[in-house]
DNA sequence: AACAATAGGTGAAACGATTCAAAGTTATTT
DNA sequence: AAATAACTTTGAATCGTTTCACCTATTGTT
C-alpha cells in the first residue's frame, strides 16, 4: 500500500509537507506542491480514509438506518435522504438495523462510524438512540416522537390522514366500517387506529361498533386475516386499511370471496405506495410524502451538525381517491 | 469520549492489558479481566471502531454499491446480500455509485472502507472495478462479465432467458413481434436482444423484420415510445420488452389505444418484478433470481477472502407464463 | 543596517486502538 | 535452593493521516 510518506518519500519533502500540499494549503509554495500531486500521481497514491476519519475525528458520512433494507416501502424516504447528503458533499450509506443491538446500525451509531443519523426502525430503541445521540452525532427518527437537543422526529400526521380515510368512507355513505389493524406496538399504528375512532365518534357512529382486526402490516397477513373474518363475521360495509400492503392482501381475500369492490365491500388503504395505483382495482389511499420525509430529516441532520436549531415537524397526509371506493 | 486509556486508568492496569481483557485474551488473568470489564462498563466505554480498523487494517464490512439506492427491482438481491453477510458476522453497507468518479461507491472502493464489495451499477467502468480490487479486497459484479483473480460476476443467463421469451411468443403464434430494447450500453439488454434475434433466426423468420424500439428501462419511456409506435406503424402481434418496468409502461400505453392484451398484442417482460403479477393483465416474463444472485455473490466475496478460489456463475432464468400471453 | 514580518517547510505529537517483545511474577522441577 | 517453566503484565511501536508549534530564509520597513 501506497502511504503519503512514500508519496513524501519521493517528492523529497516532509511528510508533513505532503499533507499540506495534497489538501493544497497555502503554506506550500505552488511549486513543491506541484511536485507532490506529480509524485502522488505517479505512485498511484489514495489516501486512506480510515486513517484520515481517526486523525479529524469526523467521517463526513451520514447513516440511515432501516429495520429492513428490502422494503419497497422505503426506496422514496431513500431518495430524500440521498438526494440532501449528496448536496453537502457528504456520502450515504444504508444499513440495516435487525438484529437490534448488535445491529450494523447499532454496531455504527455506537462506533462513531457516521457523524449523522436517520432512522426509520423500531427495533432500535428509545433508550438505545438516546445513548448515543450527541452533537457530534445528531439523529432524526422517523417512526416516533423522540425529541431533545440532538434527537428530533420527522412524521407525517397519521391522526389526520387516518381521519381523512374514514371520513371519506362515511361522507360515501359506508355503514359498518371496520380496521385492519398494524401491531399494537407500532406508533403509527396507534395513532391511525386513533384517527379511526375520531372520525366514527364525530359522525356520530357507535363507539363500541368500531371493530378492529389485527394484522402485522403484511401483505399475507391482510390476506389470511380478511379471508378468514369475512367467513366468519356478520356483513361489513368497508374495511380502513392501516397499510397498502395489507390492503392488497385484503383485495384478494375479498375478490376470492365474489363480492365486489367497491360495491359490496369498499377499501381504503395508507401509504400510497407504487403499486397501490396499479393494482385491481385501484386503491384509495392516504398519500405519505415519503420522500420528503427523507429530505426534512436528513436537512435537519445538517443543522444540528452545523449548530443551529432543528424543530421536530409533523407532515400533512393527502386523500387520494381511487376506484377501491 | 471514553478511550481505552480512561478504562486502564481506573482498573489500574496499562492500556495493552485492559485491551487483551476486554478481548478475553487467555493472556490476561480472569481477575484483572473482570476488573477490567467492569470498569470499561462503568466508564459507558465503547470501543471506536474507526481507530480498530486502521489498527487491524479490515473493516469486517462489505459494500454493496448500487446504480439508485432507490430501485425496487434491487430489493431482493439486497436482501441476498445481507442475509450471507450477517451469516458470516459481517456488516452491510448499502451505497450510490451514482455520481460515477465521487460517488460514495468508488471512494469508499478506494480509500478500503470496506473489505469486499458487489456491485450492480454501470457506472463505474470496469477499469475502475479493476483497479481498486486486491486480494483484501474482492469485488463480485453483477452487470457484466469482468474476471479476474480477484474480481468475478454473477449474471443471469439473459441471452437464454430472451430466447423462451420469444419462442413462447411464437408458439403461441404470435408473428410480428417487436423488441423493447433497453440502453444501447447495457451488457443485460444487448443478450436480451442477441437472445431475442437467436429465436427468431432458428423459427425461420425473416431476419430482417426484427425491429427493435429504444427505450430507457423506465416505464415512462416504455409508454412513450409505444404510444408513439401504435400511432405511426403497421400493425404487430407482440412486443418482448426487455424489463418489466417498459413492458408496464407499454401495457398502459396499449390499453389506451384500445387494443386487446393478449388478443390483439401479447407482451412478454422480463425481470418478473413484484408488479408484474398485480398489474392488469398481469404479465408473462421472465423470472430473475435476483435473491440467489445476492447470495452466490457475496458467498463468492467470502471465499474469494478466505483465500480459496471462486468461479463466476451464470444462473438460469425461467418463463413465467401470465395473461398478458 | 537592524529589526520585524512573512512565507515555506518540518519534526513530532496526536487520533484510539492492537500487538510484539520483553520484563516481572509465581509455580514447578530437580 | 537453584534453575527452569509457565503465567501475567506492560512499555513501546504501529496503523496512515492531520496539525500544532517551531525553525529558517527571504522580504519589507524605517
Amino acid at each position: 500500500m501506497i502511504t503519503l510518506r512514500d508519496v513524501a518519500n519521493k517528492a523529497g519533502v516532509a511528510v508533513s509537507t505532503a499533507s499540506y500540499a495534497l489538501n493544497n494549503s497555502s503554506k506550500i509554495s505552488l511549486a513543491t506542491r506541484k511536485k507532490v500531486h506529480k509524485a502522488a500521481r505517479d505512485l498511484g497514491y489514495q489516501p486512506h480514509g480510515i486513517a484520515r476519519n481517526l486523525k479529524k475525528q469526523k467521517t463526513e458520512t451520514i447513516g440511515l438506518f432501516l429495520n429492513d433494507l428490502s422494503g419497497p416501502y422505503y426506496s422514496e424516504v431513500i431518495q430524500g435522504v440521498q438526494d440532501v447528503v449528496s448536496a453537502h458533499g457528504y456520502d450515504l450509506i444504508v444499513g440495516s438495523a435487525s438484529g437490534g443491538t448488535n445491529s450494523t446500525a447499532y454496531k455504527f451509531l455506537l462506533e462513531k462510524r457516521v457523524d449523522g443519523a436517520v432512522i426509520l426502525a423500531p427495533k432500535i430503541s428509545d433508550a438505545q438512540i438516546s445513548r448515543v445521540a450527541k452533537a457530534s452525532l445528531p439523529i432524526i427518527v422517523l417512526d416516533r416522537r423522540l425529541d431533545s437537543d440532538y434527537i428530533k422526529y420527522v412524521l407525517i400526521d397519521n391522526l389526520n390522514g387516518a381521519y381523512q380515510a374514514v371520513s371519506h368512507l362515511i361522507n360515501r355513505g359506508y355503514q359498518k366500517i371496520v380496521y385492519l389493524s398494524g401491531p399494537e406496538d407500532s406508533f403509527d399504528n396507534q395513532e391511525r387506529f386513533k384517527g379511526y375512532q375520531q372520525a366514527l365518534l364525530e359522525n356520530g357512529f357507535n363507539l363500541m361498533s368500531p371493530r378492529s382486526i389485527s394484522g402485522n402490516f403484511t401483505e399475507k397477513e391482510g390476506y389470511q386475516v380478511i379471508s378468514g373474518f369475512l367467513a366468519r363475521e356478520e356483513k361489513i360495509d368497508a374495511i380502513f386499511s392501516a397499510n397498502d400492503e395489507m390492503a392488497i392482501g385484503a383485495i384478494q381475500a375479498i375478490r376470492e370471496m365474489n363480492f365486489k369492490i367497491p360495491d359490496d365491500i369498499a377499501i381504503v388503504g395508507f401509504d400510497d405506495i407504487r403499486l397501490a395505483s396499479y393494482i385491481n382495482p385501484p386503491l384509495t389511499t392516504i398519500r405519505h410524502p415519503k420522500y420528503e420525509m427523507g429530505r426534512f430529516a436528513t436537512n435537519m441532520v445538517f443543522q444540528v451538525l452545523h449548530g443551529s436549531k432543528a424543530e421536530s415537524v409533523v407532515l400533512p397526509t393527502q386523500l387520494i381517491t381511487r376506484q377501491s371506493t
